[in-house]
DNA sequence: TTCCAAATGCAACGCCGTTGCAATAATTTT
DNA sequence: AAAATTATTGCAACGGCGTTGCATTTGGAA
């Protein structure tokens, strides 16, 4: 269960107003805590779900640094709670996901992630994008 | 320069007809050896481009074991060569890739790859897909 | 050369990201 | 507390792109 309180201190601290909707998105991410959920699985938990109010709700989540985009092999997005202190245009949060084959369940790997790979002379890497494929405990 | 002569042997090496479309976009792969390509860039290089046709053509040249996907954080698609001999539906090359936040560039590491994470209790990994971003050597 | 299976090119559908705009709601100011 | 200001919402609408169906054309085998 999450508190209410909890959830307007966490779009307050990110300079988000308190409308019915954010509360509701933002509640869905917190009542699944280290799981990245698609707009489908968002859409289909909400009470007046609109697709392009979602749209924009996650787009400010995510720029305000409450949210961070889990990449798919697939295209198709899905978002996930920072874990770290992330604000406005600073995500902080480098860790890989795993995703299941088979429901797609997404989740954040927050343990160690140690990752070695070498690009060419004269490229720059900024950040790295490790994402493990397999079946979750569910699924397997 | 590509052969011709190559170009037919690997479209009949992986059972696939050669016909002019095909020849015209595998030699446009082989041609940018490494470098991942998306529709568009293909599409702006072909003489008589029908974005169906090429839909089903690089369907068909990953079926068979001729091009892999390349994953894009921005949710574009990208096809490169296969290095290793893979076959229908039995893809073998395991490697990570690079991309440019700026020109898009994206090119296969064929280098070592060296990834540690760990799923959570229960979990079964199955494939790791990581892709290193930043600044390629022309857009440095 | 004849025939069959596969590939092509076109129309068409649906999903989804994106933007504009007027109505509504939240926050700030008076 | 009311008014003013500013952001958010919900709807219409556009566009890109993945996808499929179908008639026509082409490649490869007989
Ligand atoms: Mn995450
Ligand atoms: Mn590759
Ligand atoms: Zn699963
Ligand atoms: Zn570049």
């Amino acid at each position: 269960m999450v508190r209410e309180e909890d959830i307007l201190q966490k779009l307050e601290s990110h300079q988000l107003r308190k409308t019915a909707f954010r509360k509701e998105v933002l509640e869905l991410f917190m009542a699944s805590e280290g799981e990245a959920l698609s707009n489908q699985e968002l859409e289909s938990q909400l009470d007046n779900p609109d697709r392009i109010t979602l749209y924009r709700t996650l787009k400010a989540f995510e720029d305000k640094g409450l949210i961070h985009l889990a990449a798919d092999s697939g295209g198709i997005s899905r978002y996930a709670l920072c874990l770290a202190d992330c604000t406005t245009h600073a995500h902080h949060d480098q860790h890989a996901h795993f995703q299941c084959r088979t429901c797609g369940k997404t989740i954040c790997l927050e343990g160690e992630v140690v990752i070695r790979a070498q690009a060419p002379a004269g490229y720059k890497v900024e950040r790295e994008n490790l994402t493990l494929e397999g079946l979750c405990d569910e699924c397997i």
